[in-house]
DNA sequence: CGCTTGATTGATTTGAGTCAATCCCAGTGG
DNA sequence: CCACTGGGATTGACTCAAATCAATCAAGCG
């Protein structure tokens, strides 16, 4: 099999994965594709509520979620965490472990998720032979940076609508990116883990939504969302520097 | 000059910028260290408040602090800003810039400072030569990635005193890595800076300062703090993961 | 020596948390 | 097939930590 052949193989299962756009992969060219193929393990699949990784524990390599969802999270002693991130499909994490080669918060399942890992030491090794893979590598980092930015400004500078629509607003886009409607989406995680992201009580999540839906900007079942008035939605943080400005 | 004696001036001029164990230059060889030196531009002066960058500017390469104080913040429409981060002597900032190349937040001097910037498309191609280099850029990475989660957690999960304390600590322990007191220096910004990096009122910063000192935990005076009973100190947040743990 | 700006202090308000019941599925088992 | 059950979600009543509003106060400075 020539290299063009196993550079498009690698693109079917990369396009399958819904990482296509989102993952390593982009920019790169067919011949450093497929030399990165050849390190990317084959997913793993796990049911809700497992621990990936804990604090301590050895740093591998990058995780892509395939399916599924996965939280990664700090905790207080006393047992309260705080999520600090969601991440969806043709999304990754395990960024914490870069600093001392060793995580430093938990990571866990959501839902039956799948995922692939991409082991460090070989990425680092083809970083030094590929300058596309590197700027790649800076462009993850980098996102990674200014999603935590954006959620230390949620959690210490909005109320408590502001967070919620904030909230809302990102997911959805997250999901119109992957091609799926931005209207109307199943949360891939329960009204406690929203709480802990946003910084705010189980019972605020609840009472907003239902303030929300009174309004007429959205509907809510469960975990069924759909945004009837996402123009308000934008509005409800319009006070806020647009993410999306440049 | 032969490339040891090349070696070593640069060192003597990092030293002398606080950086010697913390910025870029820590484990590599002499070899190394000096092809990194022809890069480093010389330190830049600035007064107190000037803007350094702002949003949808280039970025043109990692800046380390060398005297003085640097906040990085993010801001809302209204025009609260919720500051990320402060940038001691001997610290780096400017990394929000690599997602797209260019920055996503606001970088200003709190004090009179000085900085070198660390343009990083060469920094970039020495990456490709240098595993070590690259080792150290990724340790630089995840460590700001680590502090971010950090914040978050203080920002989502601690009441107004937990906060004022992890500060306390953070900025102590960071001066005691450089050499200075942990337990008696002056804070480089003002109240209204601490507030805004905290989540919380400077009304409230007030506040717990005068109520700390009134425990017998420190006295402080305008921007001079002496941290008297660093124990009770650590009580304060005892509840909350202990971010050295490892 | 006024003036300006930042810090402190006090009085009052309020957004969101806490506590305490339900409610409502989804899953289980008879 | 349907009653039972347990955990997440919702709702209401009440509380409180911290914000806001409103004066001073203090220090640096032209």
């Amino acid at each position: 099999m020539n290299q063009l052949q196993l550079a498009k193989q690698l693109k079917v299962s990369c396009e399958s994965c819904s990482l296509s756009d989102l993952c390593l992969p982009k920019g790169l060219s067919p011949f450093e594709l497929e030399k990165l193929d050849d390190y990317i393990e084959r997913p793993r699949k796990l049911e809700p509520n497992v621990q990936i990784y804990q604090p301590g524990e050895k740093f591998f390599g990058i995780y892509a979620v395939r399916t599924g969802g996965v939280k990664t999270y700090l905790t207080k002693k006393t047992g309260e965490q705080q999520i600090l991130g969601f991440h969806l499909p043709g999304e990754i994490f395990g960024l914490d472990g870069l600093e001392h080669f060793a995580h430093r918060c938990y990571a866990s399942t959501m839902d039956n998720t799948s995922y692939c890992v991409i082991p460090f030491e070989r990425l680092d090794e083809l970083c030094g032979e590929l300058p596309e893979l590197r700027r790649q590598i800076y462009k993850l980092f980098g996102h990674e940076l200014n999603c935590d930015h954006a959620h230390e400004l949620l959690l210490g500078q909005q109320t408590a609508h502001e967070r919620l629509a904030t909230f809302l607003l990102s997911i959805s886009s997250r999901f119109k990116n992957r091609g799926f409607s931005p209207n109307s989406f199943m949360l891939p995680m329960s009204r406690h883990d929203i709480a802990c992201y946003l910084g705010i009580a189980v019972e605020t999540v609840s009472r907003l939504f239902k303030s929300f839906q009174q309004q007429g900007i959205l509907k809510i079942n469960r975990k069924q969302v759909d945004i009837q008035d996402m123009e308000r939605l934008r509005e409800m943080v319009i006070n806020c520097e647009d993410p999306e400005s440049f």
